[in-house]
DNA sequence: GCTATCACG
DNA sequence: ACGTACGTGATAGCA
């Protein structure tokens, strides 16, 4: 015997179901907590290759714990019945593996698993506990080690004593004082109040545990002593609560739970019934074999070609079979990425042709075929490997599937888009990731060609395998069109309009920089000389000390750290004291100078005088695009200072003009038609001023007696309404309170019925389906819907409200910008798209276009998408962006 | 690397 | 009672 793992069941269980997509079996069963569990179990076995295994379940509802305290886990939402039915399942499935489980009424998992480590410690074994549980953590000693799931379940991540130490500062024994201190809402345990981890962390460094801190508050002051003090009592019971109980009366054997390989005959059979044919291809991992051969790696050897000029025809001959294109490059922008190297894959064989290679003669019909729109290519982040090519005189064309892309549209929010987090999560093999490989930061180094080649090879393997289980669930959750008519095709449109790039210019940037700099030069001096000293304006920390206690202007808001700065704060202060505004004044200047002036002209290309923005097509939740190196959908636009700015985006050919179209009201327009509302559809048929049109409602008063301020208000509650409102959220915005917001919005739902009966829906189908989807088939998942916890879950119930809303606004642009692209093919004009702001597009117009794109761009922005309120776009053009309004 | 701040839709 | 508006990216300071 030499090592045990213990699992903690329900903990495992309980994430996989909300980290996992909804999974049902062809008779209806939900199977997606089942599969998620046995996915990390079988790369556990792979990984660990224990030689005793056990796995522990929670029984009951009443524990031993309630007697002393009846609310513990109170509050908790009840198990979704989803999830209850694949309970036995599991046990079912963990038998069928021959894989021991066991549960003890009046005991939880945690209990069995302190007590059964115990003995195993005592007898000198290797102890793995894997739970979500961080509680857990104080079971670790020399021989006990605590795997915490991470990011849902596909990652775990090992505590020793170590571990604990560097992330908290704590022995193992002292997690149970950190929650007497802390608390924890999901079990309901109270903690002290006012305290959360940080504090609790500094006081357990200063005191080492509950009981000496409670015994010297005298050393403390302020709200924190006399919570301390009232609470004393809840901070003992609490640690009490969190403490594990490790005397439980098991009776196991080690030679139940002892383990040689899965019953193969008997774990193909459960997999079979459960229909988890992916997994199904894994069980051979599963029992002790093939560790000699991979010399004691998990990790399968791949064959790749080095392609020289020797072996260059294997390839040739196999270029039409080519499924899979691996561009490796180093650097976050891909304008400036390096390229490391390509691998090309067959079903059978990988080839790897290093940069030296690619660029030789002998790669010619590689980079011919490599460029050839009609030859069809599936690969990983093919927008970066596009962009990464063209920097380096190489054409890209064909792009049919990008496995990131589709990832990102099954899930997007997994923020591990990476091909070693895909592949674990599909179960397939283990891929080194990237930073294992090269190192982070500055310690990046390019492996030699066989290593590079090898993880290349795997990296491009995996990707192979992820392909079909993709398309099965693309097709699955009907995002078919979605991704192949609508994100693929944009995602080459982007790469073109990035390569295209937006002139800049220089100068014009240059001459503002000088009036800012002037401005900021001379609000300086005064600052200082209103303060009575020179301090580091740029510093909130240093500003928060002149301003607070030096000057003792009162403190509106308070941040994590210390004093607030923020406008809103300096707003309120300014009548208190003439620095503030001056001080309003720079901060807005040194903005513009510093992000937009000096941070534009440094991404200047110098060769083109364009800068090239990379928009990103896989990082925003909703379906939205973000903009990065530079920025460009944050160029200022609401004060005049910082619009000039715009003046400096021009055309790049002489006499042309920029023309910008941009949706009206796009967001409530869309929440017209999915709400089905009358009086706000009413609104966009007669292409009324919506915000006057609310008022009217919300206030009862004709369109002649709505005043600015209503209409304000108003403004304030559509917007509100967009993101999911709440009445302290309007309260802040209008500065108003809490209850005459509440009223607010009351008055909004009662004029607008048919929106309170989409919010309550959208919210109710959310906790239902666990997702919410746009127009067009876009989701996102809501894991924290059903949540106990109060914040989470109103952030979820938000979040249900305003994503099918932005989404759809985003889905509906992104329709607008393949039209748009079409039409200016089909039609053979010079025009080009050039960016697109969310709700904007903006193209540059040679002056024989400008009156046909005038009537041109609109009219395809607005036949994006038939609604049941008609689209609407605004279009101007002028010698730049500036002008363009 | 994290926090605070502020630019946009 | 709880404590926040939805979605992003860039910069500067500071540990």
């Amino acid at each position: 015997m030499n090592k045990l793992i213990l699992i903690d069941g329900n903990s495992i269980i309980y994430r996989a179901f909300f980290a996992m997509p909804p999974l049902t079996s062809s008779s209806g069963v939900h199977t997606n907590a089942v599969y998620g569990f046995t996915n990390m179990l079988l790369r556990l076995l792979q990984e660990e290759q224990p030689s005793h295994i056990l796995v522990a379940f929670d029984a009951g509802k009443e524990t031993f714990r309630h007697e002393g305290y009846q609310d513990y886990k109170g509050g908790r939402e009840k198990t979704p019945p989803e999830l209850s039915e694949q309970f036995p399942l599991m046990r079912e499935l963990l038998e069928s593996f021959g894989i021991a489980w066991f549960e003890l009424p009046g005991f939880e998992a945690d209990d069995i698993i302190g007590t059964i480590s115990k003995q195993g410690e005592e007898a000198g074994v290797d102890v793995l506990v894997v739970t979500g549980d961080k509680d857990m953590l104080q079971l670790v000693s020399d021989r006990v080690k605590v795997a915490l799931t991470r990011k849902g379940i596909s990652e775990v991540e090992p505590y020793g004593i170590k571990e604990i130490e560097d992330k908290y500062g704590l022995r193992p024994e002292q997690i149970i004082d950190l929650k007497g201190l802390m608390g924890d809402a999901s079990d309901n345990i109270p903690g002290v109040p006012g305290i959360g981890e940080k504090t609790a962390l500094k006081l357990l460094h200063q005191f080492g545990s509950v009981e000496e801190v409670l015994a010297r508050t005298d050393e403390l002051k302020g709200k924190m002593k006399e919570n301390l003090v009232n609470h004393a009592e809840d901070a003992r019971m609490s640690k009490q609560l969190a403490t594990i109980f490790r005397e439980v009366p098991v009776e196991r054997s080690w030679e139940e739970m002892a383990f040689s390989g899965v019953l193969e005959e008997q774990a193909a059979q459960m997999l079979r019934k459960l229909e988890f044919k992916s997994l199904l291809e894994r069980l051979s991992f599963a029992p002790h074999q093939d560790v000699e051969q991979a010399g004691g790696s998990a990790l399968e050897e791949v064959q790749v070609t080095v392609i020289d000029d020797q072996t260059i025809h294997q390839l040739v001959e196999v270029l039409p079979e080519v499924q899979n294109v691996v561009v490796e490059s180093h650097g976050e922008n891909p304008h400036h990425a390096v390229l490391m190297g390509v691998v090309l894959s067959t079903e059978e064989e990988h080839f790897y042709l290093a940069p030296e290679v690619l660029h030789s003669d002998v790669a010619k019909p590689v980079i011919d075929w490599l460029g050839d729109k009609n030859k069809p290519k599936r690969g990983y982040d093919l927008h970066r490997a596009d962009l990464t090519l063209y920097w380096q005189g190489i054409e890209f064309g064909g792009a049919e599937h990008d496995i990131q892309l589709a990832a990102y549209l099954l899930d997007p929010t997994n923020n591990d888009q990476t091909v070693s987090g895909l592949a674990a999560k599909y179960g397939i093999g283990a891929v080194a990731a990237d930073e294992e490989v090269y190192g982070k930061g500055a310690k990046f180094k390019v492996p030699d060609q066989a290593l590079l080649s090898q993880h290349l090879a795997r990296k491009s393997a995996a990707l192979l395998q992820i392909l079909p289980l993709q398309k099965q669930e693309l097709e699955q959750v009907e995002m078919n069109r979605l991704f192949y008519e609508l994100e693929m095709p944009l995602s080459i449109i982007l790469a073109e309009m990035e390569k295209q790039g937006v002139a800049v210019n220089r100068g014009t940037l240059m001459e503002l920089g000088a009036e800012f700099e002037a401005q900021i030069s001379s609000l300086i001096a005064r600052i200082y000389d209103i303060a009575g000293l020179e301090f580091n304006l740029n510093s909130p920390k240093q500003l928060g000390e002149v301003l607070f206690d030096k000057l003792q202007l009162p403190v509106i808001k308070k941040t994590k750290t210390g004093y607030s700065t923020d406008a809103e704060v300096l707003e309120k202060l300014a009548p208190y004291h003439d620095i503030v505004q001056y001080i309003l004044e720079y901060r807005q200047l040194a903005k513009l100078q510093s992000t937009y002036v000096e941070g534009l002209l440094k991404e200047i290309r110098p060769e083109t005088g364009k800068v090239h923005t990379y928009f990103r097509q896989t990082i925003t939740a909703t379906g939205r695009l973000s903009s990065q190196f530079p920025n460009l959908q944050n160029i200022p636009i609401r004060l005049e200072e910082g619009r000039k700015i715009r003046q400096a985006f021009v055309p790049s050919e002489e006499g042309w003009f920029m023309l910008s179209a941009d949706y009206s009201q796009i967001e409530l327009r869309v929440l017209a038609h999915i709400s089905g509302d009358n009086g706000l559809q009413e609104a966009f048929l007669h292409d009324m001023d919506i915000h006057t049109k609310t008022a009217m409602k919300v206030f009862g008063v004709a369109a002649d007696q709505v005043d600015g301020n209503m209409r304000r208000s108003a403004k304030a509650v559509n917007f509100g309404i967009v993101y999911g409102i709440s009445d302290y959220g309007l309260s802040q915005n209008l500065n108003i309170t809490r209850r005459e917001a509440a009223r607010f919005i009351d008055q909004y739902f009662d004029a607008f019925q048919g929106v309170r009966t989409y919010m309550d829906e959208i919210v109710k189908e959310a906790k239902r389906d666990g997702y919410v989807k746009t127009l067009l088939e876009r989701r996102r998942y809501l894991p924290e819907i059903n949540a106990s916890n109060f914040n989470l879950r109103s952030f979820a119930e938000r979040t249900a409200m305003n994503t099918p809303i932005q989404g759809t606004a985003a889905d509906i642009i992104k329709l607008a910008m393949i039209m748009m692209d079409e039409v200016l093919r089909e039609r053979k004009l010079k025009s080009r798209m050039l960016l697109q702001v969310h709700d904007e597009l903006v193209f540059e117009v040679p002056p024989e276009e400008l009156e046909l794109m005038t009537t041109l761009v609109p009219e395809t922005m607005e036949r994006a998408l038939q609604l049941s309120v008609p689209l609407k776009a605004e279009v101007s053009s002028g010698a730049n962006w500036y002008d363009a309004k």
